[in-house]
DNA sequence: GCAATAGTTCCATTATTCGGAACAAAATTT
DNA sequence: AAATTTTGTTCCGAATAATGGAACTATTGC
């Protein structure tokens, strides 16, 4: 696995002698690792022999994205709030304190459609982030917030603890998160946090939208709406899971 | 990676005993190697400990799909291949006797918009595999053929290796394929065989849409262009490959 | 409350991986 | 063009990790 995560985080094909650096392993050993990865499809070699990710794991990937209950049931409530918007709508799930997206409903063009389904970023510069961390417990907050480290994404992404924990005192007050050019430049949104009955796992969804289009107001006014949707998508996961526990 | 086959092939999340009779082990055994996965987070268990896929493969899909070379170099000729025609526009690449999707472009609605990037589908039942199958010598053919099992997906479907044969003749001829509705009922496409210089990977380009829109005259219409889009693809690719190698 | 089923842990045996070294093939330099 | 360095591949005894039967615990259904 550390294998196809360097090959993955690569910017494209790697030569054995690129991983080898990488990775601090004796030639024979990774040789020999290479080689099972390619095997088993996870990896694939090309005419130059070098290495890159393997068509295998797309095949997976989609196969558990397309049965993933949670997206499913999220879909209709994603697609009804990006109508409602016209700007783009993005379901993450939280993961430690990284945000994983898990759907992404656009307008018109769908450019880069997949580019953010499966991308992990950085929960504490997110609206769906912090929005999701917002609905943890205080202990479990401050152990996940403790271990981060603030990197400057823009000007105005939050520089350290202090001030996470201060935008997430207010999110809790709302119900909702702003995202004012935090991660991109250019880029603001508004998300609601979505919370299971256990609070095991926790997500958001978010309407996102370039700055010149999207001011402060419009995304004041889409909160309840995304508050709305975050709802709508609990009590559905509520009454499918409900039966059976 | 047979686990995770299993894992993925199900319908939904999965009880250790539900996955101890499809894969044949010992108890102890597969408890072990299931944590395994679970640790690497390939694999994760619900609050009812059953077993689905885990995040972490949609995230490696994800990157390496982002990166992916001729995804790259092709997106571009599908979406004029699209606006030119309006219609879903695939890409897919021939793995052994399968297609696998690597994009979509569609219109207006993207509705299940990545169902298909990263799925499988047999060739032979399919117009970009068709397509990608007549651009083997005939041994290379004959061997794949030789291994295939006939379903019939719809009453269009090809029923035998004869049948097959005899089309990709006809496509050898004309330098496209259609495919008539032989995966899905009322689905029809055209498509066109992409060959990298050395043929070592082959792949394909595809207009599809419903039967009650797509006549065979738009479709036989649209054959040149799917040809020059395949072309165009195949030249990018030789461009960008040709100073390396 | 009890049986049956489901899930988890343990540990001596067994099988696999490890990694140094030798070997082969390219790429680079002289 | 020959020599040299860099890169990629194979081999095999030693070290390590996986195996799987059995014992144990927890959960479910009756």
């Amino acid at each position: 696995m550390a294998l196809l995560d360097v090959v993955a985080l690569a910017d494209g094909p790697m030569r054995f002698t690129d991983i080898l650096s990488l990775a601090d392993q004796p030639r024979g050993t990774l040789h020999r690792q290479l080689s099972h990865l390619v095997e088993e499809g996870l990896l694939e070699i090309d005419r130059d022999g070098r290495y890159l990710i393997g068509l295998r794991l797309l095949t997976l990937a989609s196969r558990s994205w397309a049965r993933n209950e949670f997206r499913a049931v999220a879909e209709p409530h994603l697609h009804r709030l990006q109508e409602e918007t016209s700007e783009t709508v993005h379901l993450g799930i939280l993961r430690g304190a990284e945000v994983i997206y898990l759907d992404k409903v656009e307008g018109r063009q769908s450019v880069r459609m997949y580019s953010q389904i499966g991308n992990a970023s950085p929960a504490y510069c997110t609206g769906v982030g912090k929005a999701a961390l917002s609905a943890l417990g205080d202990p479990e907050l401050a152990a996940r917030v403790a271990a981060l480290e603030f990197r400057r994404y823009t000007e105005h992404t939050l520089r350290n603890a202090a001030e996470l924990l201060s935008d997430i005192s207010a999110i809790r007050a709302r119900g909702y998160a702003f995202d004012l050019e935090e991660h991109e430049s250019g880029i603001c949104c508004v998300a609601a946090p979505i919370r299971s009955d256990d609070g095991h796992m926790l997500a958001g969804v978010s309407v996102t939208g370039p700055a010149y289009r999207v001011t402060p107001q419009k995304l004041q006014a889409w909160a309840p709406l995304t508050v709305a949707a975050a709802d709508s998508i609990m009590m559905d996961m509520r009454n499918r899971m409900g039966p059976k526990r």
